[in-house]
DNA sequence: ACAAGAAGTGATATCGGTGTCATATGTCAT
DNA sequence: ATGACATATGACACCGATATCACTTCTTGT
């Protein structure tokens, strides 16, 4: 592979001029740069990063870790998407700011976080991504050469900059969409129970209710998973939560789940007890996992998780810690809300005198 | 940050001692050893990674081209997910031949290939996978200092290495397993038709059909998609697809789809016509996607597309190519077939007696 | 006890760029 | 014509590792 010396030489040149030519850096003769940039595209010379980083101590690297696609993935219903989001946010943003994101992926294992940030480290990134596969806290190892760490989609206690999904917000504004549309008595199956989304959303689901004055029906909200429970363990469970809220003698008129596969799966179980979506009960999800809200039957109406707007954000926040930018300033961690999308899967029951 | 020589002096040593445990090489007193590891922690030292590329000139990187999720999807019913699953099987397969590898994404663009190439060859990679998002034909640039090219899930004119999966074998599998569980009348609906897979499934399809003496009825395949369509135009066309297989005089019994989104619209679609599944009319897909495939009431049928064995293959292919080893010898693309997964979505309807 | 080889360590050059500073050439006002 | 200043280029050191080779200091066999 040829150096710059040896373009240098052809061009008949010093190697300084060539690496003047390369970086468009101080004054260079026309006919002096035209020789070098001939030179150069004739030996196929590629500079070398580590020789310049060598000397420069700059690399302009950000290192990004995801947990993307796990071998035994926790959450099946999620497998990588949300990761490629933020992480396509992220590269963006970053680029624009003449920074190269550099990709690892644990495969699932956070064991392997600690190695791969050390791996960084060699490599001397200048700021550093954690990407969560879900909404949750987490705690990083501390890696020497490691620093400008951000965290996207989870958060930790010592209040490193992070940047999360606003569940609370995002599910409250579907719940005040269905009221809007004339539902009040509204069936909530959430995820389970200790994840930071499940509680945020209740929450949320809980002011959309009190800012409506409607009365909050604990019998409306149903756990359809359990924590530490096998994935396949938890189908029955599902189905009993959906029977609970059918039994109600007050049935709920909209059914929010917490999240769109489990809407789906929600679909099949009604259609099995010969219910019609949405004349017989209205369903909502919640990610707009846009493949399966747009294409289900009928489509979906669910919340959007900005997976896109996090990863921008984050991004964000790694470039002013990088540039010791005030705008670091703020509690950590950053809520992101998310709009709905308003599909058929719910019946608008205003009478036509309401609206 | 602290270098070499740092460590050498507060271990008082030579750099080059330090050098030695590092890299576990040479022979080192215990002594030593314990004094130069003992100032490398509490100097928190981190080699440079540049430093060693420069003198030994090898990275032990491996560069990663994805597309990953387009800006504007193509096929947005793929966002992503193969390239998960690929990158997922290369990243294990390097890492084990204890191969680095950096990913880089082009956001959907391909234009940026070129770009990420090049940066690839700053990076000094030793070579180079590229991930294609969905069966095709590709025609990669050539890049000075870029080497050991390999293709995956697509292939080129030139015969470079490369993985695809077996469309041909996989839709022949399902077909013959429908077939032997008793359809005869198999209607099948396709993706876009110029599609490579869309070619190979259908030969596959039609394979099946005749090692099973049934004639190949041209009526019962149609083409869902139409090529250069937005996607969006498409739902009309499938739904006329699927009322011309339903208007035959003698109906299929089952009816196959380009991927299991696809499948899933026509779980709705039927829905809406009062016909159930499978009692009806039984559905198969393609993909395996497994979050759609399980979920989906009933379970969907479906042909696995096997990502994760492709990146494996890929990396294998890269290896070999590093080693010189003469095990690249053989046709390109290389097929790798992928099963079929078997659930309800398919009435099995094989009288009890031939059973 | 001593040569011969193994084990342990260090001096020095070098990888391929860029920072610093010096120098040569060109341009202009006076 | 000549200093003053901008423009254009080069010499040289240096970034942080490792390769090479040389040099001590131990073992070990006889």
């Amino acid at each position: 592979m040829p150096t710059i010396y040896d373009v240098a030489r052809t061009a008949a040149v010093s190697p300084k001029t060539v690496s003047r030519v390369l970086n468009g850096e101080g004054p260079v003769g026309k006919k002096t740069r035209r020789a070098v940039e001939e030179a150069m595209t004739s030996l196929d010379y590629v500079p070398s990063f580590a020789a310049r980083t060598m000397r420069t101590n700059r690399t302009g690297l950000v290192g990004l870790v995801t947990a993307a696609v796990s071998g035994v993935p926790v959450q099946p219903d999620n497998a990588g998407l949300p990761e490629i989001f933020i992480v396509q946010g992220l590269q963006v943003t970053l680029r624009r700011a003449g920074l190269v994101p550099l990709i690892a992926d644990t495969g699932g294992d956070f064991g392997r976080v600690a190695d791969l940030m050390r791996m960084f480290a060699e490599h001397r990134v200048e700021g550093l991504v954690y990407v969560a596969p879900y909404h949750q806290t987490v705690s990083l190892p501390d890696v020497p050469g490691i620093e400008h760490v951000v965290i996207a989609n989870a958060f930790d206690e010592r209040g490193t900059p992070s940047v999360v999904p606003d569940d609370r917000l995002g599910q409250r504004r579907l719940v005040e969409g269905l009221v809007r549309r004339g539902h009040r008595r509204i069936g909530y199956i959430t995820l389970r129970p200790n994840l930071p989304a499940t509680k945020l959303r209740l929450q949320g689901y809980r002011e959309a209710l009190e800012v409506n004055g409607i009365d909050h029906d604990t019998r409306l909200v149903m756990h359809g998973e359990r924590d530490h429970l096998p994935f396949e363990a938890m189908e029955g469970h599902l189905n009993d939560a959906l029977e609970a809220l059918l039994d109600l003698d007050d049935r709920p008129t909209v059914i929010c789940t917490g999240n769109d596969l489990m809407a789906m799966r929600m679909y099949g179980m009604l259609q099995s007890r010969q219910m019609r979506v949405p004349e017989d009960i209205s369903v909502a999800g919640y990610d707009n996992h846009a493949q399966v809200a747009e294409m289900l039957y009928p489509p979906l109406t669910t919340a959007e998780l900005p997976y896109a707007e996090i990863g921008v954000k984050a991004a964000e926040l790694v470039i002013a810690s990088l540039k010791g930018t005030a705008s670091l300033e703020g509690v950590n961690p950053r809520p992101i809300a998310g709009k709905a999308f308003w599909r058929s899967s719910v019946m608008d029951r205003r009478t036509p005198s309401s609206r």
